[in-house]
This record gives C-alpha cells, structure tokens and sequence, in this order.
DNA sequence: CGGCTGACTCTGG
DNA sequence: TCCAGAGCCAGCC
C-alpha cells in the first residue's frame, strides 16, 4: 500500500478539499469529515484511508478523532507527536500538557455549508 | 462470493 | 480514565 487506487482518488480529492478550508488554529473531527462532502456518502473509516495518502498541501493535522484524540497514535507515535507540535503551533489547545486530546470546546471548527458545498464560519 | 483490513466511533467494565 | 470488544463500510485480494 503506497499509492491510492484509481477509485479512491476521486474521493479523496473530495476530502482533501474539504480539510484544506479547515482554518489555521481549528480542528474537525473524522466523522465530521465524513458528513461534510456534498452528494457524498463516507465513512470515518474512508477520511481517515484518504488521510493515509494526504498530500503535502493538506493541513492534515487538523483532521482529529472524536472527542479530540489523535488516532494516529495507535500507529505512530512519531506522527502523533508532529501531530501534536504542528497544532499546538498555530494555537490549537490541548486539554492537558500530558494529554493527547485537544481541547474541542476551544479549538473544534463550527461551520455550516451550503447548498454548493461553500462553507462559512459560524462564530456565532 | 467470502474473508481481511483499517489515521473511526460507541459502549461497557 | 483507560482498555477491549463490536459495529461499521468501502475497497482489495
């Protein structure tokens, strides 16, 4: 495994979009993810499959589990600390020093979209 | 068609 | 709070 196949790339170009929009010092979750791709039936599952082949220019760092985890970890420990770094760089806040959860409540991006897929900021 | 495998999520102990 | 188990579903032998 080292190349998406043809039929995922479609998809995963979908995702990538999506986490590129995800502003600087946020967070979404996979599940999140999943349920925002316009006309788009996904699973976590399949964010988190399109996340293993994430280009350069994804802010993959964004993308967390539920509740503000990083599944990474499991299999990582590396990329869940460069995870970790990246984040706590432009802002993001974690419930704890020695915590691997990030703060939701502070940090997760509240967004709504349209009927195009454009999204907005919902600050409020 | 059957079995395996996840950068997931939820529930229960 | 941490750990296991089960459900999940698309994609790939």
């Amino acid at each position: 495994m080292s190349t998406p196949s043809e039929s995922e790339r479609d998809l995963f170009e979908r995702v990538y979009t999506f986490v590129r929009s995800i502003p600087p010092g946020k967070v979404v979750t996979y599940g999140q993810v999943a349920g925002s791709i316009p006309g788009v039936a996904l699973t976590a599952r399949q964010v988190g499959a399109a996340m293993g082949y994430v280009p350069k220019d994804v802010p993959w760092q964004r993308v967390v589990g539920a509740n503000g985890f990083l599944p990474i970890a499991k299999r990582s420990p590396e990329l869940k600390l460069l995870q970790r770094r990246l984040l706590a760089g432009e802002g993001v806040v974690f419930v704890s020093e020695e915590s691997d959860r990030v703060d939701m409540a502070r940090s997760q991006w509240n967004y709504v979209a349209d009927e195009t897929g454009s999204l907005f900021e919902d600050e409020g």
